[in-house]
DNA sequence: AAAATCCCCAACCGCGGGGAA
DNA sequence: ATTCCCCGCGGTTGGGGATTT
């Protein structure tokens, strides 16, 4: 039973690409585009699944790719995007042009786990390490621990808003999706790009994206002014 | 200089979501 | 309504270079 296969594996190579591997499959990409990649290998002439193109083209041949050490800034961004998102590391990455959500999983386990710990935080939590979460004394903590139905029914906002703003101040969070009452998606790419700002309309409340929207956590839908738009936003000072 | 250990990161794996049939 | 397929994500692995003994 379980799920096929994404490909056939027995005439398919594994491991490391070789030069000639990639030059196909930019050659293709360049010629085709992207997209398609379960058919991808076959028509570019490569023995490898279509999974593995993806990742490969994803991060290491993509042009725009942004390859070398991180900066402090960077250290700081995906430290505070990491205590808001969890281990979203597509998300964080949406946040950093040029790096890959892999690259900044791999930096995250590699560097700034250890960072976090020899400041005396957990890197899970981002509390003191030994410190039971606590969110109300505005205290940091992960974000799968940031919503919770409690902190959603007092007072009728996420309270991740506020925690956001406590921490963060400098913080362009803008968890911007689409609405779940029929309005047209916005496009996937702009639902974490900095590019969708204060103009965008259609906002919804990260409650409902967190999956909580059906529950009593999230009484968004409550609020009058909201009817249409439900949101958990909250723009910038000045701009990026 | 050689062996052992550590560390990094590219790549793989399995799962879930969403759309099409 | 259900099943199937594809894509994308996050967790994990393992090869190989760097460092230490």
């Amino acid at each position: 039973m379980g799920r096929s296969p994404c490909c056939e594996k027995a005439h398919t190579n594994k491991g490391a690409w070789t030069k000639e591997e990639d030059q196909r499959l930019v050659a293709y990409i360049k010629a085709h585009g992207e997209g398609c990649w379960r058919s991808l290998p076959k028509a570019a002439g490569l023995l490898r699944c279509g999974k593995s193109c993806r990742l490969r083209w994803i991060n290491y041949l993509r042009p725009g790719l942004k390859r070398g050490n991180f900066t402090e800034e960077d250290d700081e961004l995906i430290i505070k995007l990491h205590g808001l998102l969890g281990n979203k590391w597509s998300l964080i990455a949406g946040r950093l042009p040029g790096r890959t959500d892999n690259e900044i999983k791999n930096y995250w386990n590699t560097h700034i786990r250890r960072k976090l710990i020899s400041r005396g935080l957990d890197p899970k939590t981002h509390l003191p390490i030994g410190r039971v979460p606590c969110h109300r004394q505005g205290i940091p903590m992960a974000a799968d621990e940031a919503v919770k139905p409690n902190d959603m029914a007092e007072d009728g906002h996420s309270s991740v808003t506020s925690m956001d703003e406590e921490r963060c101040p400098d913080l362009n969070l803008d968890l911007t999706i689409s609405l779940h009452g029929g309005a047209p998606k916005p496009p996937a790419a702009e639902a974490a790009t900095p590019a969708s700002g204060p103009a965008c309309a259609q906002l919804i409340c990260l409650c409902y994206h967190l999956g909580l929207q059906t529950s009593e956590a999230c009484s968004c839908q409550a609020s009058p002014d909201l009817q249409h738009v439900l949101r958990f936003y909250r723009p910038l000072e000045g701009g990026q």
